[in-house]
DNA sequence: TTCGTTCATCGTCGATATGCGATAGGGTGG
DNA sequence: CCACCCTATCGCATATCGACGATGAACGAA
């Protein structure tokens, strides 16, 4: 891509909503296979929260495997490094004194 | 408010644009202070990219203060710290094992 | 005061996102 | 094979976003 900012912007909006930041805090808390048990924590229908996993998946955050009858959901932690660096580079050097990640890449 | 996740997807908005991201460069890239050299720096109109740096500033991520006939814009860097913990915790240990900020903050 | 510069706001348009019910697909069990 | 569970997809309605031109408001300079 010729353009990174299209590629942060997608991981961005991916995390633009509430509900999905919520599918993620469960996936991070919960270490096995998660599946229609995300329908009932989230508490909206079961088409809008396979909608936003259909979101999650494609911008790479998640990982949907089809184990058996269900579908295994889990993190992808290496895609949210791009955008956790480009924040890192906006966050003042005072927060972040111990883990300086080559601010030159940014640019 | 009750709901962390709305403030943390009002971050996410903020940055889930191509032209916003570029306005966040383009502001730690230059020291001082600048205004109306954004819209050439971008590319879009005026009202265009005005309208972007609302959306950054009602997300708290810029300060705009009125210098004379023109507005400066800074990066208020605080501004995405809950964002950027939300990612770290996010993100596997082995990418950040220079620099763990405490994850139980995060739940 | 009058002009020019700079930025914010308004109205509008098309595009996109969000939510739901209904429906189809696919695998497991009986 | 058939029925059942889980998931994905399809339409559709509403809401929000993104972009622009035009206009308005504020300030400094002449």
């Amino acid at each position: 891509m010729r353009n990174p900012d299209i590629d942060l912007a997608e991981l961005a909006k991916a995390l633009a909503h509430p509900a999905r930041l919520r599918i993620l805090r469960l996936l991070l808390a919960t270490p096995g296979c998660i599946g229609g048990d995300i329908v009932d924590a989230i508490g909206l229908a079961q088409s809008t929260v396979s909608e936003h996993l259909r979101i999650l998946k494609a911008a790479g955050v998640i990982t949907g495997e089809i184990s058996g009858p269900r579908t295994c959901y889990a993190l992808n932690p290496t895609a949210l490094e791009p955008l956790g660096e480009f924040i890192g580079a906006l966050t003042p050097p005072s927060a972040r004194t111990c883990c300086v990640p080559d601010q030159k890449e940014i640019p």
